[in-house]
DNA sequence: CAAATGACTGTGC
DNA sequence: GGCACAGCCATTT
């Protein structure tokens, strides 16, 4: 697994209850600025595996991006079982949820953290 | 090794 | 605000 996927690992799991974080944003985070189409697949093949919090991510309008309905609704009702408001249309407002981690609190040994540890660094 | 695949994003109209 | 378009890039075929 490479450096940056493992990254977008941890990051993801770093989200808290109650916040949530856009792909792009996650992406620039794990160090690749334009990579939100690879935190789309690894939510796609790693989220059962690593058992993500996959719900609290969004794109960068504040929107489920999920498509197809079921995944959308268990989504949506995820989110709002946080305390998270979801509008009719899937929409919530990222100004109030947007989880945004200091740089200099998850850059380091990046290569060196294995994704089950990041539970004990926070 | 070339081509396809995305639960994306920024820009411009 | 919506819509089309063109980048995006790790991974898989």
């Amino acid at each position: 697994m490479q450096p940056f996927t493992k990254r977008v690992i941890e990051i993801i799991k770093s989200i808290p209850a109650g916040a949530v974080m856009s792909y792009g944003q996650i992406a620039e985070l794990a160090g690749s600025r334009r990579g939100a189409r690879q935190v789309v697949r690894i939510l796609h093949t790693q989220s059962s595996i690593h058992q993500l919090p996959w719900h609290r991510v969004v794109n960068a309008q504040g929107e489920i991006a999920i498509q197809s309905e079921e995944g959308n609704m268990e989504q949506r009702s995820r989110l709002e079982e946080e305390g998270i408001e979801v509008s009719v249309q899937g929409k919530l407002d990222l100004a109030k949820y947007r989880f945004n981690p200091a740089p200099a609190d998850i850059m380091g040994a990046w290569d060196n953290i294995d994704p089950d540890d990041v539970d004990q660094m926070l």
